[in-house]
DNA sequence: GCGAATCTTGTTAACGTGCACATTCTAGCG
DNA sequence: CGCTAGAATGTGCACGTTAACAAGATTCGC
């Protein structure tokens, strides 16, 4: 008992709150007469307390205010309850979808999702995930298959499971819960031929630098891929702005689609198709009947303008959802770590954006 | 040096990794032969560090792939580096904005944004709120200023600066950053008077038990006010299905107006009123000619559509840079603690979809 | 009615870092 | 050359919790 000479007296009373300080467990403990192991358990719901101390206990917790501490949790018990969530943005109603399912898949585990977001940048991707590795999370949630060399190293040094979801990579750093976006584009294609168009155009943005939409880019790329596949030429194929897309971009882009008189176009976000479709309205172009459009995305705008656009609609909250199933079937110690991958599978919506449809 | 003789000695190596183990700092400082200090020092970038040492552990650190970890050093420092963020909901572009805003302005202080959501439930925002308290936030930032008592008490008792934001309470708790979503309503009901209409009505969500979009109301409050200054019947005033609105309530509630022949409607959300003119433009009733329609929060969509929507914008991504900052002011410790009151005030921008401007 | 099993509670030592203070080293000065 | 101020680095412990194990209390069977 050495040590317990040298504390600061500066809480004579029993359980009695420090100056300014928040209570701590011990105070709680000393308030109900107790050890503060007791408490731990109490806290925890342990269920090896007795209801009347238990009890006792709870109004100790009640009459401090106590709150326990979880960073002094998280360096006992080696778990932090945090789970990593980098998406290249917030402002996309799909991937805030992804946050819910995710949330709401892991609400009752007690967990909390620690979010960050890249604004399509690798470079910003690693600085971003060295910050969220300090924190200890017990698994990492990703967008997109690109990353930088040291980022992929540290995911691999981190020890915690790694899930890349909203696409398919061909070379998965661990586990991959999504769809293939090169599909998305081929299927794009494929429809847009099969309805008998000419002049088949798609419409993204330009990848500039360090900032890319990669997984928009291999949309553009099934879709190019499978016009070769029926020997149609890819010039009506453009790029232009940077990414996000958004609708301003398809108002933009709109004008230049119709100088070289497409009869149907791709683009590779509902937002952006969306914004083709308003601009279209704005010339008196009629769509589909001089312009037909497909989008990606299947957002709740789409479902509301006229004419209704058709897309490929993919569930995003379910995406989540099923990300944070395998979270929590993957975190108990000893589970095996067999890589999962799970295609969630896309959909071609037919609305009425497309002639014939 | 009783302590340590009795210290496992697993890593006999100096400065090896242990077992499946992340390093620590004092593997790092084994390897750099220096003191755990120098390397803690290193780390936070202190300038008291030679610079031929602080390569000597930058290559340690490196070596090792040591990461920092964040628990240990809230503990010990009594700093957690976490911003508490309390929303509604993510799915929705303004709010999201707000995150952004937020993580922009306090990126470059090292903090990190813990993100809850409460689907608009008062209930859900007490439950979260014990959650976040737990991880010892740094400020706690919330919407709205409806709060449970046992809320508004733990909130009281964190001893950490509360913000209330995107609205400005009559009795705000601590600080508050925002506008006033009363005015917001008045500023509806005014300009729709003004310009000359007959039949005024709006149109919210209705408020179903525990889920309450407080600020909506607050919106309809202050338009139903103003309709009554003026003499004005509440009569084409009306709330269906449940918080928050969309597209689709728009659309659903259109018809309902379009019944009561009302020449002008105000849509507490620009998702309602781009749904209701979106289903006027399927049933061939001309938007502003036969309807006028006003919304708020100035969505990027508003600005596409056909007519263009008429709102009432409020800089959200501002709303959160200014939260952001006003939160670098008050941390430091020793800053005066009087409250702030920041109203970042509204507009209303005129576009096309109201008849007359 | 006594020993064993079980239930309940307590004791001690980590967990990995930062603070406060102590110590060592270096340069400058008279 | 000795002394001192200041720079550079080190030592010991505390932060608030949980894991592991220990010990006391109670129950049960025969």
């Amino acid at each position: 008992m050495t040590r317990s000479g040298k504390k600061r007296v500066d809480n004579g009373g029993e359980g009695r709150a420090r100056g300014g300080r928040r209570p701590t467990i011990r105070e709680v403990s000393r308030l109900a007469g107790v050890s503060h192991m007791t408490v731990s358990r109490v806290i925890r719901d342990l269920d090896l307390v007795q209801p009347e101390t238990r009890a006792r206990v709870h109004k100790a917790i009640a009459d401090l205010g106590y709150v326990p501490d979880r960073a002094a949790g998280s360096l006992a018990s080696r778990r932090t309850g945090f789970i990593a969530l980098m998406l290249p943005t917030l402002t996309n109603t799909n991937f805030a979808a992804v946050a819910h399912g995710l949330t709401d898949a892991l609400r009752l585990a007690d967990y909390h999702l620690l979010i960050a977001y890249t604004e399509y940048s690798v470079s910003e991707e690693e600085r971003q995930l060295k910050n969220l590795l300090a924190r200890r999370p017990e698994a990492i949630v990703l967008t997109g298959s690109i990353h930088s060399r040291a980022a992929e190293k540290m995911l691999l040094a981190s020890g915690i499971p790694i899930i890349e979801i909203a696409d398919l990579p061909p070379r998965p750093i661990e586990h991959a819960i999504g769809f293939s976006n090169y599909e998305v584009g081929r299927t794009a294609a494929r429809y847009l031929i099969g309805k008998g168009f000419e002049r088949i155009g798609a419409t993204a943005s330009s990848n500039e630098g360090d900032v890319i939409d990669h997984r928009g880019e291999e949309r553009m790329r099934g879709f190019e891929d499978e016009l070769k596949v029926h020997g149609r030429p890819l010039d009506l194929v453009s790029r232009h702005g940077h990414a996000p897309v958004s609708f301003d971009h398809g108002a933009s882009v709109a004008p230049l689609l119709l100088e070289k008189r497409i009869d149907a176009v791709f683009a590779v976000s509902d937002l952006s198709a969306v914004g083709i479709v308003m601009e279209c309205q704005r010339r008196g172009v009629i769509v589909p009947d001089d312009l037909s459009v497909v989008g990606f995305g299947d957002f709740e705008i789409g479902r509301e303008i006229n004419p209704a656009l058709t897309t490929i609609h993919v569930d995003f909250h379910a995406l989540g959802l099923r990300t944070g199933r395998l979270i929590l079937d993957l975190l108990p110690p000893g589970t095996g770590r067999t890589a999962q991958i799970v295609d969630v599978g896309l959909t071609l919506v037919e609305r009425a954006s497309v002639r014939g449809s």
